[in-house]
DNA sequence: TGCTACAGTGTTATTGTATAACATTGCCAT
DNA sequence: ATGGCAATGTTATACAATAACACTGTAGCA
């Protein structure tokens, strides 16, 4: 079972229906090992989350849930997100006020993300080397990191390709 | 002429005056070479946000204008930002919806900014080493970058020892 | 001198993002 | 059952950013 290296973007095409699963799999068994709940609406915006590689706005996700009849109100989505970035099932993409599913759930790493700006399409990287090196930086500057949020913007290689053939 | 070296966080004791003074100079040398207009608010914009090392607001800079009796709207100080940020002499950063001064005005680099959870303070370096190892696993995956954002969140050394002592 | 073009600013209104504060529900343990 | 607590519901509001259009001043040019 040897994982397909992926050396290109994620949208380029992938049995998403199996990287969704994989995803709310992953979840479960986190959520059962940590003790906490995966409850109903948490899944939920997860699921919706996981819909695709592209970064969803919190007022998007409420308009789909709100599409099924259930109707929350800005709150109830908030702290569904809380819970899923508290618990590593996702990552925030500061630069667009949206949150995508993360691809290393559970694996303790420190996030690359590559963003569309075209198609919006995302794919994250775990390089052990970005991340020591910024360590680094910051053991020199005496300085205690909490987080490192590391985001890159441009074109997806499908993106690129059709801009230069215009 | 030696620069200190500053191996320690900006806040920590240094002549700011002159850090502020040093900001606007470079500031008016680069728009008088790029043929622009740094006007009156576009400048007092740029004063304000280096009154310090922590990033300001949109809406903070709005109620310092207006304390000044300006009472500018919001599209106005959103404008002098947007013109600031395309000139290279301020940094957002996203993680707070918020403005910096840009330590490297005019020296074409990429950044990565250091932001202290419990003073604010920020500082920013710009070490290729970071840049470049990014730019390569961007190449491997045939990704197309435009634009790297690096905030690294945490604490700053005064405000660690602190933690520590308590 | 007066005209034109355009960058810059003013003004009003609206959209989008996120949280505060408090009430209610449902579950579990004692 | 009942007290405690996590989760959700509800209302209102704070905070961030932009749209659309009007006005002004200046610089180039007739
Ligand atoms: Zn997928
Ligand atoms: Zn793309
Ligand atoms: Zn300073
Ligand atoms: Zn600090």
């Amino acid at each position: 079972m040897m994982k397909p290296v992926a050396p290109s973007f994620p949208a380029s095409s992938h049995d998403h229906r199996h990287c969704m699963h994989e995803a709310l799999r992953t979840a479960e068994h986190l959520c059962a090992s940590q003790g906490v709940r995966l409850t109903a609406i948490r899944r939920r915006v997860l699921e919706l989350i996981w819909r695709s590689h592209r970064p969803s706005g919190a007022y998007e996700l409420l308009e789909q849930l709100a599409a099924e009849g259930h109707k929350p109100s800005p709150p109830t989505v908030y702290r569904a997100l809380e819970f899923l970035l508290a618990h590593g099932l996702v990552h925030k993409i500061n630069s667009r006020n949206a949150y995508v599913g993360c691809s290393h759930a559970g694996e303790s790493h420190v996030a690359q993300i590559f963003i569309c700006d075209r198609c919006s399409n995302t794919t994250e990287q775990a390089d052990d080397a970005v991340e020591r090196r910024i360590r680094r930086n910051a053991r020199d500057l005496h300085f205690h990191i909490r987080e490192q949020t590391v985001e890159i913007a441009g074109l997806c290689p499908r993106c690129a390709e059709q801009h230069d053939g215009a």
